[in-house]
RNA sequence: GCGCCUGUAGCUCAGUGGAUAGAGCGUCUGCCUCCGGAGCAGAAGGUCGGGGGUUCGAAUCCCUUCAGGCGCACCA
């Protein structure tokens, strides 16, 4: 339970009561706004934009900031209009190496324990497979619950499977007709896949077809056992074919995870009984609809949000009601996330209103849509095969994987073949992920193998090698006898290199707050990027093995251990494999 | 029509109201008997879509306008 205080927040902590002291009592408090600077390692705003309120000069206000100064561990000094550059002692520094390697988890605070949060993700469709329209939200949420338990927050993850709806009354009519097609078995997603584009032709040209498809959904619902067996078995078999893809893709979900549109079925009738009752919903042309305040469509005529079709079914809407009433009734989650693409961000708005109207969804409750944008092909349009047709998840990562395979081979290993497949496997799939991970999550972007796999630049492998590179020297000293753990001497002098990598590594835990507050998980890969540039700058600079003195090499190995933890650790938040040999 | 998202270097993208807007790729010029060169230094390249406003200070906040993408009734 021993967390670290970041630099960071100790220079704020000190500034914000000397700023303090220097202000009239009224604006006590105010805000230091300090920042990693280039002219000394923080920089105060704080006083120049105090000065207007307090009524001084601001380069005053900064002297009388500064001087306040004198007694704690911060160097400050007045600089241009009334910026405070602030410099921190070298032994404050490498303590702070010595207290993040000692501490627990490099000394991380648990800034979300006490938070209760549900993460909506995935949610592929039963009986099909999953394509390029998965990744996203099956990524993009994975981190999201990684990144929010690490921070201490009771993470649920929910996997909301399409897994009821009138296809089912198709496609198990069509298997009990045509009782030769096989669809079970080893590998049987694509089976099931052509299974389910079989049924649909026929549902389309074949109207008596259609017809007994309609009466077998009636079945489904009312509970026909032979029916509902071959719904279990359709379930079954795609839940597994989802399991191999999420173990491929290191995703954290499991069957336990699953969280079906079906486990609703007997809620709706109540959902909407009770929004009738409130008299949210109201009949709008035959179907039970509700509507927000001020969302109008092309015509001027309010947008619905439709909880019962006219045919009597029950629109996704009231099946996203129910779920999310469970989840504050039974999960009493504090927080409900919903990793979705952004075109569903109208209707997250109204199943929302609806929610807080309706009294399911409390104002101490935060519902959340995390929208994100389109994976684009080559042509800078929504990601198709050349036929026009979805493209294939597991597809998508076979062709980054041979992708990362060739690229390997190029370099000179020592690696057996074993090894090296199995780190091929690692950065193929990494910089599928961290190509993903790395874009402002609301921006498309266009799915680009080659550069997602380059060995240079913002990219998933280029910090897997970063990761291995300090692995490399961590063996090589242990090889050479040096002896590990031991003690940085907070008296030897600081490199600028060294001094700009022990400051970067310092910023680990807010950059993970900064991610949980936002949603924004690229915010982590930029962080590790520069992380893995300010250590290459060091690594050129400072010599570590053959550094000719035995407290230096201690110190410089102690940042080089910091690093590779600190590297292995977000990476792992961003689900990405960080091998020790690549 | 209304709403949401996006416009930053040739390309792909970062950028918390602070000093000179940064990376990667590409281009050009250098460096090293290099602990993993998958490296380093430097150069060139910018009306931060345009225009107003707020502020001591705006890529960042507000308004407006242009361009692109997406959404707006019974699929989920």
């Amino acid at each position: 339970m021993s967390h670290v205080v970041a630099i960071k927040d100790q220079v704020e902590a000190a500034v914000q009561a000397a700023l303090s002291q220097a202000l009239p009592a009224e604006l006590a408090g105010t805000d230091p706004v300090v920042r990693r600077s280039d002219r000394a390692d923080f920089q105060a705003n704080g006083p120049l934009a105090a000065a207007k309120r307090a009524g001084r000069a601001p380069r005053d206000l900064a002297t009388a900031t500064a001087e306040h100064l004198a007694a704690s561990d911060v160097d400050p000094e007045v600089s241009g209009p009334g910026f405070l550059n602030l410099t921190v002692p070298t032994p404050t520094i490498w303590r702070q190496v010595a207290a993040r390697l000692a501490a627990n988890d490099l000394g991380i605070a648990p800034t979300r324990h006490g938070e209760r949060t549900v993460i909506d993700y995935s949610a592929p469709n039963v009986a099909k497979e999953m394509h390029v329209g998965h990744l996203r939200s099956t990524i993009i949420g994975d981190t999201l619950a990684r990144v929010l338990a690490h921070l201490g927050a009771e993470v649920t993850r929910q996997n909301h499977v399409g897994d009821w709806g009138t296809q089912f009354g198709m496609l198990i009519q069509f298997i009990d007709e045509h009782p030769e097609r096989t669809w079970q078995g080893e590998a049987s997603m694509s089976a099931l896949d052509a299974l389910y584009r079989a049924a649909r032709a026929e549902f389309n040209q074949d109207p008596d077809f259609a017809d007994r498809s309609r009466a077998r959904v009636v079945a489904l619902q009312s509970g026909d056992a032979a029916t509902l067996a071959t719904w279990r078995e359709l379930v079954a078999e795609s839940e597994a074919a989802f399991q191999a893809v999420y173990d491929r893709l290191g995703i954290l979900l499991t069957l336990d995870d699953a969280d079906g549109e079906s486990r609703y079925n007997a809620d709706l009738p109540g959902v909407v009984d009770e929004l009738v009752a409130r008299g949210i919903a109201v009949d709008s042309d035959g179907a039970l609809c509700a509507f927000t305040d001020g969302v109008v469509g092309p015509d001027g005529d309010p947008v619905p949000l439709i909880v019962r079709k006219k045919d009597g079914g029950f629109g996704y809407a009231a099946t996203d009601l129910a779920t999310l009433r469970l989840r504050v009734d039974e999960y009493r989650a504090t927080r409900i996330l919903y990793v979705v693409d952004a075109r569903q961000a109208l209707h997250f708005r109204m199943v929302f209103d609806v929610a807080r109207r309706a009294g399911w969804l409390p104002d101490d409750v935060d519902a959340t849509h995390v929208p994100f944008g389109t994976v684009l092909g080559p042509d800078g349009k929504p990601f198709k095969t050349r036929d026009g047709g979805t493209v294939r998840l597991t597809d998508l990562l076979d062709q980054a994987v041979a992708r990362a395979r060739a690229e390997l081979a190029k370099k000179d290993h020592d690696l057996s073949p074993e090894e090296f497949e199995h780190i091929a496997q690692a950065a193929g799939i990494g910089a599928v992920k961290y190509a993903d991970l790395s874009n402002t999550r609301t921006k498309d972007y266009v799915f680009d193998v080659d550069r997602m796999v380059a060995l240079n630049g913002n990219t998933g492998v280029y910090l897997q090698y970063a990761h291995a590179r300090v692995r490399s020297i961590l063996r090589k000293a242990a090889a050479a006898g040096i002896p590990a753990g031991r003690p940085v001497d907070p008296a030897l002098p600081l490199h600028p290199a060294e001094r700009a990598l022990a400051l970067t590594l310092d910023e680990l835990a807010a950059t993970l707050d900064d991610v949980a507050g936002t949603l924004e998980p690229h915010r982590l890969c930029g962080y590790l990027f520069g992380l893995a540039r300010a250590y290459t700058e060091f690594y050129d600079q400072c010599p570590v093995l053959r550094a000719d003195d035995d407290g230096v090499r201690a110190n410089r190995l102690a940042l080089c251990e910091l690093t590779g933890r600190t590297l292995a650790t977000g990476l792992d938040l961003l689900g990405i494999a960080a091998p020790d040999r690549m």
